[in-house]
DNA sequence: CTTACAATAGCTAAAACAGGCTATTGTAAT
DNA sequence: ATTACAATAGCCTGTTTTAGCTATTGTAAG
């Protein structure tokens, strides 16, 4: 038996909600709640198994919601429900913890069918949102492809001065004289075009040039 | 009418998919290959809308395959296609510009809806794929809640040692003098526990402290 | 009204760095 | 064999940075 609770500021979409579970022999509804105020409290007499959250609700909404949870519950998994798809709330929903992501608009039976992935370790997420999650993932590991050019060398030294050791530090390191390092950084600048080690470190951190 | 292409080395898989194709009235399967050889030549007489990518195929594989569809067809949407979820294929697929992910055992119908699915700029993904999308950007957005307590002046301090410029660059920026600068890059050094520019601005990117 | 403490501001000497030099080595093209 | 070029290696000097001081201001607690 699946243990459901749900959050929504909606009392009519609240009520539709638990009709829907109702129907299904292996789904119950442990409560219905329409925002998170002492959320963890609602919860813990009989702690559920699958959470449908709203996002925007009144006081605390959805997405603190979501960390209170995960916090007090980390084994209930939580469906976010919200009528657009917002970066901004996708990504802090990921981020708050969140299991699935599913537009409200979405039919009941994909609802139910969600709610059984989330039980078999699935996130179930609407195809317009996971579009979104896939566009935030390229972005963010997307790289350049600029080419510094960099020797191996010159790779170890930029490698050795984002750790944040010194010219002086990374002369023993390499066995060589500070000198030299002197001019393999000097070399780095002109690629890198900068002019200090923070500023070789800060663009190769950015541009990813480095881990 | 929906165009489609697919690429799968076997022969068994890729009858049964221009099988189940031809079922539907508003999809026509125009080319399918046993692997990612020549694909821009092979997809450029007749560009498809979709393309089905089995992600494990001999000689190209299916990332390096869609590398170079989206190159060169951008607009055509592509869905993976694989036995695993492996969070190295899934990483790289979505980097290269991949629309969707299903897992080679999701039901025949689950795949059509999919493809109306990217025809509609979602990005259809099986809940367990998905769930490893959610952990992935999860892990890589956490920030360790670790508290350096810089004061306000301090963090605008580093956020200009970031942008690269020296202690003499702030002075002026801030209107203050040099010496007030180096004393407020003191403290940040104590609260980051680093002993310069570059490791304070390492320390900064790497821990998110400022972005 | 003190007292305590953090943030802000300033000075100076010693240490580290940036940038202008030259030299050697290895490799690829003429 | 010669030339060209890039990577590597080294040296020197003027400037910047680091770190050890002290002082002022604002604010919260006793």
């Amino acid at each position: 038996m699946i243990k459901i609770a749900i959050f929504d500021d909606h009392q009519h979409r609240r009520e539709a909600l638990k009709l829907l579970i109702g129907l299904e022999k292996e789904m119950q509804c442990v409560g219905d709640y329409e925002n998170c105020e002492n959320v963890v409290e609602h919860l813990s007499t009989n702690v559920p198994d699958v959470v449908l959250m709203d996002i925007d609700m009144p006081k605390v909404n959805g997405i603190n919601g979501v960390k209170l949870i995960k916090k007090n519950f980390p084994h209930t998994c939580i469906i976010m429900q919200t009528v657009f798809e917002d970066d901004e709330k996708i990504f802090n929903s990921i981020l708050a913890g969140a299991d699935g992501y599913m537009l409200k608009k979405t039919p009941p039976e994909k609802l139910i069918e969600g709610i059984y992935d989330v039980m078999n370790g699935g996130a179930p997420m609407t195809a317009t949102v996971a579009k979104r999650v896939l566009e935030l993932f390229q972005k963010q590991n997307f790289q350049p492809e600029e080419k510094f050019d960099l020797s191996e060398r010159e790779l170890e030294i930029l490698r050795l001065l984002v750790k944040g050791l010194s010219h002086k530090m990374i002369a023993p390191e390499l066995k060589i004289s500070v000198y030299t390092v002197n001019n393999h950084i000097k070399n780095i600048y002109q690629k890198l075009h900068v002019h200090s080690v923070s500023e070789a470190v800060s663009t190769a951190l950015q541009k990813r040039i480095v881990k």
